[in-house]
DNA sequence: CTGAAAGCGCTTACAG
DNA sequence: CTGAAAGCGCTTACAG
C-alpha cells in the first residue's frame, strides 16, 4: 500500500487537504457530516501523517534525546543506565514522545556530534547525565535554548539549569544517623569525587557524624570508582582500620565491599553493620546490602516529566527537583522506614 | 543566536541558497572561489542544516529504531538488553545514524504505537529483537516495505526476513561435545523455550549427543527463564538425577545454577562440569561459569551494518547473518579455542 | 465552517 | 558552474 498524504485522502473525501488536517487534528468546528466523510475515507484506506512533515510545520518533533557523555564509565561501574534506558522510554511513550540515544563512547564521538544535536533540530529537548565533564557542554547547552534537563546535581551553574537529582545528601544523612542509632561509633564510608552524587553523599554522611559529636575520620575513608572490583579494594583498605561501620554509597561497591568482609571472615550484620546507596530506581535483583538508602521514584521518568514541562509551557525558568529517599532496614528489625529529609 | 537557514548564508554570501547547498553537501562542480567565499560566511556565522527539512526533502531521516516488544521479559531476566543497547548506539554513532527507542512495557504501548512507527516515516528501518510474539508483527513489517532486521532467528516467516543471529546451534554443540570429550556420559542441560536461540541450543545439544551414540534422556533437561533464580531452580531440580556435567543455555541462569550445586555441596569443577552459553557481546563482568560458549561480535553492530546495507542498496533480498561462536576453555586447561561451525 | 495560499527549510532536475 | 523554481507533506492565518 502506497503512502497516503492529506491531499489524496481530501481528494477521495472531496474536500481540502487543511480540511482533512483539521480533521486528523480534532479541530472542534467542523460539520459533522464532512468528519464523518473524511474518517470514513481514512479508516477505508488508512492514514498516518508523515511526521517529518509534520515536525517541519510545527518547528516541533516530538523526540526528545538521552545525552550521555562518557558513556564507558556507566557499561563497566554499574547497572544505572540499564535502569534508566527502560525507565526513560516508558516515559517517553507514555507522553507520545520518542526517546533517541546520543551516547558517547569516545571524545571523538562528543565533538563530531554534539554541535549537530545542537543546533540541528531534530530534538525537541535533552535529558543529559551529569559528569565531570558536563561542563564543556553546559555554556553552549545553555546558550542554544534547546530545552534540557540534567540528570543529578550539576556541579557548576546550577543555577541556570533544570535539574533531577536524589536527595543523596539527606539520603546519606539517614544511613549514618541509623548507624548511629544502633551505636556504632567508628563508621566507615566508602565513596569516591567521580561525581556530585558521591560528593553529597559524603557530606551527608559527615554531617551526620558531627551533629553526632564525632569528628570525621581520614582513615575511615576510602575511594572506589562506583565498580565491585574497587568497593572490594576500598573495603581490604579499610579493615585495618577497625571500623564497626560502613557507608558504601554505591550498591555496586557494597557487592565488593561485602565480599572483603566475608574474605575477612568479618560476618554482616553480626560483627559489622553495612548501609548501601541504591542508585536504582527499579528494584535491582540482588540488593546485598543488609539495610540500603533508596530512591522510590525514578529520576529518569521525573527528567521526563520535567523536560516536557519545560518544552511544553515554554517556561525556561530553571527547574529543580530533589527526590525523597528512604532507608530500608532490612536483617534484624526488619522494618522500613520512609521519610522525607 | 538565532539559527540561520540557507537563504540567509545565501544572502550573506551573495549566493543562492541552491548553490550553499551544493556547498554543504560537498557538490564538486562549484568554482573555488564561490566555495571559499560560502564557506567562509558558514565558518564566521555557523551554519547546521535543519535535520528535519533535510528528511523531508531526501525522504530519509537518518534514525533507526530499535523495536523490542515485550520489554519486560528483558528487564527482569538478563542483561542482554543492557548491552544491546550501547552496542546498537555506537555502531549507529559510527554510521551518522541515530538510533530511537521503542521499548514496549505493555501490549497497550504496542498497539497504539507499532502502527505510528510503521506508517510515519519517522525512521528508516528498525531493528527487532526476536520474540515469541513476532507473529503478530512480522506480516505487517513485511508488508510495509520498511528496511528492518531481526535479531535472533525468525521462527516464522524466515526466508523472506533478513536477521543476524548467534551460531546458537554449532555453539551448543561445541560445548556439548567439550563436555564428551571430557569423558562425561550423563550430559545434563538447562534451557527454556522461550525463543528460537533456547530452541536451537537445545537442539545443538542433542545432536552432539546422538552424534556420540548417546540417547537424550528427558530427565536431564531442565527448563529456566532466563532468571538466575530459575536457573537456581532447575539445577535443584536435576541433581537428583545425578548428572556428571550441565549445559546452561544462559550465562545468567548459570549463576543460579552455580549457587545451587554450592548449596548441594558440589565442587565445579571438580565434581561437576559446566558449560554456559554466553549471551553477551561486551565482555561480562563476571562469567561465573568456568567454560563458556560465547560470540565474539556482538550481534547488535551486525544488525546495524545489515540494515545500513539494506537501506542505502535498496536491495531487499533477505541476508541472513549467522555469527560465529567460540568455545572459551577456562579451569584446568585454560586455553582459548576458537572455532567456526 | 471551509478552502486557497503561504510557509516550514531543505534538495535537485532543469534551463541557461 | 549557478539560479529560479518546484517539490517533500504537513499546518494555519487569512479571507470568505
Amino acid at each position: 500500500m502506497a503512502k497516503l498524504t492529506l491531499d489524496e485522502i481530501g481528494r477521495l473525501a472531496g474536500v481540502s487537504r487543511a480540511t482533512v488536517s483539521r480533521v486528523v487534528n480534532n479541530y472542534p468546528h467542523i460539520r459533522p457530516e464532512i468528519r464523518e466523510r473524511v474518517q470514513k475515507v481514512i479508516a477505508e484506506h488508512g492514514f498516518y501523517p508523515n511526521a517529518v512533515a509534520r515536525s517541519l510545520a510545527l518547528n516541533a518533533t516530538h523526540i526528545i534525546g538521552l545525552f550521555v557523555p562518557n558513556v564507558v564509565r556507566f557499561i563497566f561501574a554499574d547497572p544505572y543506565l540499564s535502569a534508566l534506558i527502560p525507565e526513560i522510554s516508558r516515559a517517553c511513550n507514555a507522553h507520545d514522545y520518542t526517546p533517541a540515544l546520543f551516547l558517547f563512547h569516545s571524545q571523538d564521538d562528543e565533538q563530531k556530534q554534539f554541535q549537530r544535536i545542537l543546533h540541528a533540530s531534530m530534538v525537541d529537548g535533552l535529558i543529559v547525565t551529569a559528569d565531570r565533564r558536563d561542563k564543556e557542554f553546559m555554556p553552549q547547552l545553555i546558550d542554544r535554548r534547546l530545552p534540557f534537563v540534567l540528570l543529578g546535581r550539576p556541579s557548576k551553574f546550577s543555577d541556570r539549569i533544570s535539574y533531577v537529582d536524589s536527595d543523596n545528601r539527606g539520603g546519606a544523612y539517614m544511613a549514618t544517623q541509623h548507624l548511629l542509632k544502633l551505636g556504632h561509633r567508628r563508621i566507615a564510608i566508602i565513596t569516591n569525587s567521580l561525581n556530585t552524587a558521591a560528593d553529597d553523599r559524603t557530606e551527608g554522611y559527615r554531617q551526620a557524624l558531627t551533629e553526632a559529636g564525632l569528628t570525621f575520620q581520614p582513615e575511615l575513608l576510602a575511594e572506589g570508582d562506583f565498580t565491585e572490583l574497587s568497593g572490594f579494594a576500598a573495603m581490604q583498605r579499610l579493615i585495618p582500620h577497625r571500623p564497626d561501620a560502613v557507608f558504601v554509597v554505591s550498591d555496586t561497591m557494597s557487592v565488593g565491599a561485602l565480599r572483603a568482609l566475608n574474605n575477612a571472615g568479618i560476618n554482616v550484620p553480626r560483627d559489622m553493620a553495612l548501609v548501601s546507596f541504591d542508585d536504582l530506581p527499579v528494584a535491582a535483583t540482588t540488593t546485598p546490602a543488609l539495610t540500603t538508602v533508596r530512591q522510590p521514584l525514578g529520576n529518569g521518568a521525573l527528567a521526563v516529566a520535567t523536560l516536557l514541562d519545560i518544552i511544553k509551557s515554554g517556561d525556561k525558568a530553571p527547574r529543580h527537583i530533589i527526590a525523597p529517599t528512604e532507608l530500608i532496614v532490612r536483617a534484624s528489625c526488619g522494618a522500613v522506614q520512609s521519610g522525607l529529609t
